[in-house]
RNA sequence: GUGGGCGUAGCUCAGCUGGUAGAGCCCCGGAUUGUGGCUCCGGUGGUCGUGGGUUCGAAUCCCAUCGCUCACCCCA
């Protein structure tokens, strides 16, 4: 319609809607401090060769989906597709990953160039935890509890914890190797996606939705069947875990990562209720990334969270509510109007936490208060000739019963103060 | 990259086999010259995505193009 607008696949978010996403993103960063984890803040752009590093050069993510330019200077750079390859280099340029734990956390928005659908955008957020340091499998059950602990604060029910364990690199070696023998064997049975796969990453085909392959993947080898020692006692040690704590898996030998840096665990978060891409939050643990950057060896785990499909999923919290103001400041009258500013910067200076909105551009009584109304304000502050000769003001409940009253400032300031406190504790349930 | 669906007012949409554009919501004003929400009355607002074709006449039919959307694929 209009020849400017947003560039496709990247979306602008907008009042009322940004009060949910504040109030989500609250949500899940204080579950992610119950447990420890600290804010890292990333750069949007890295360069090039982090990602193809990182991820695989051979990823649909790598080949064919990021936002690639060079610089000025001729150097490649790109637009960061996910958090993980930043959080890497950052931990080892500053040596905080040296002979130590760290639990991290961070936010904001990823870009991948691709056919932007329901739940898939160019532009996306996540938020996203990696954790270094540690071997066992008491990190990957903290990650998966932390992930139940913001499903819980979220209020988003009906998710599905899909597992699986991809083994060592030996064990993933020597399991794809007999994969692809298998699929060689039944090669007239496999669609045109899965030959193209055949050769550069067979574990997807397992992945394919394909009904006419279903059975061909039923019949495949299994990762269980080729894993190590160590790995298999891991994935024991972690399953025991969940279910000590009531957590309920479902596992998925055909759960496997679009990105190459991924060994033992992996999980997902899956919902169908939101068309094709269910996906709300994927992990797992990626032992060789830092070194494979340059790092020393450096055990790790992580997940991210696509804030985009959980938005969706959110219960119907009042965004109006969640940003509306307190008090709503009417002023009539050439006196009112004179004084109302200075009346607003003494009531935010006495009362902590306030939201007040003051009327600016005029109007009458009738207007204001239609203004305050909408504003979805609490109470209205009123001040017309009488009140300003009188240094008083009437306050008026917009939203609950009550007859209005004419107060001096201290007692409005004590009302003031008492609506703050309603407001959070409501907000805060 | 491939396929389906859809583009009419700020938003949600109606407009039958072609006759020159409508409703609801929103917004502004009035009924109510110091009081919002409910009701009633009035008003602002549209090159019908764009370009071309057929026709006396196109929002309506045809072609092209752009955009949005869903799915494949991929993934958060």
């Amino acid at each position: 319609m209009s020849k400017l607008q947003s560039v496709r696949g990247m979306h602008d978010i907008l009042p009322p809607e940004t009060a949910r996403w504040r109030e989500m993103e609250r949500r899940i960063v204080g579950a992610l401090e119950a447990y420890g984890y600290q804010e890292i803040r990333l750069p949007l752009v890295e360069h090039t060769e982090l990602f193809a590093r990182s991820i695989g050069e051979v990823t649909d993510i790598v080949e064919k989906e990021m936002y690639t330019f060079e610089d000025r200077n001729g150097d490649s750079l790109s637009l960061r597709p996910e958090g993980t390859a930043g959080c890497v280099r950052a931990g080892i340029q500053h040596g905080i990953l040296h002979n130590r734990q760290q639990r991290l956390w961070y936010a904001g928005p990823m870009f991948r160039h691709e056919r932007p659908q329901k739940g898939r955008y160019r532009q996306f957020h996540q938020v996203g935890v990696e954790a270094f340091g540690m071997t066992g499998p008491d990190l990957d059950a903290e990650q998966i509890l932390m992930c139940a602990r913001i499903w819980r604060a979220l209020g988003v029910e009906g998710l599905r914890l899909e597992l699986n364990t991809l083994g060592d690199p030996a064990d993933r070696r020597a399991y794809r190797d007999r994969l692809v023998a298998y699929f060689e064997r039944h090669r007239d049975a496999l669609d045109e996606d899965a030959l193209r796969r055949l050769h550069t990453n067979p574990l997807r085909i397992l992945d394919s939705k394909n009904p006419a392959m279903r059975e061909l993947i039923e019949g495949a080898p299994r990762v269980q069947e080729y894993l190590s020692e160590p790995a298999r006692t891991h994935y024991e040690g972690l399953k025991a875990r969940l279910e000590e704590a009531g957590v309920a898996y479902v596992e998925n030998s055909r759960l496997v990562r679009g990105l190459d840096y991924y060994n033992r665990t992996v999980f997902e978060w899956v919902t169908d209720r939101l068309g094709a891409q269910g996906t709300v939050c994927a992990g797992g643990r990626y032992d060789g990334l830092v070194e494979q950057l340059g790092g020393r060896p450096t055990p790790a785990a992580g997940f991210a969270i696509g804030l985009e499909r959980v938005a969706e999923l959110l219960p119907h919290w009042d965004a109006g509510r969640l940003a509306a103001p307190d008090a709503y400041l009417v002023a009539v009258g050439e006196a009112a109007e004179r004084v109302a500013p200075a009346l607003a910067e003494r009531l935010r200076d006495a009362v902590p936490g306030l939201r007040l909105v003051a009327n600016c551009g005029g109007g009458g009584f009738k207007a204001q208060f239609k203004r305050a109304d909408r504003s979805g304000a609490a109470l209205a502050l009123v001040i017309g000739e009488e009140e300003a000769q009188t240094h008083r003001v009437t306050l008026k409940p917009l939203r609950a019963g009550g007859e209005q009253v004419r107060v001096d400032e201290p007692a409005l300031v004590a009302q003031l103060a008492a609506q703050v406190a309603a407001r959070r504790q409501e907000n805060h349930r």
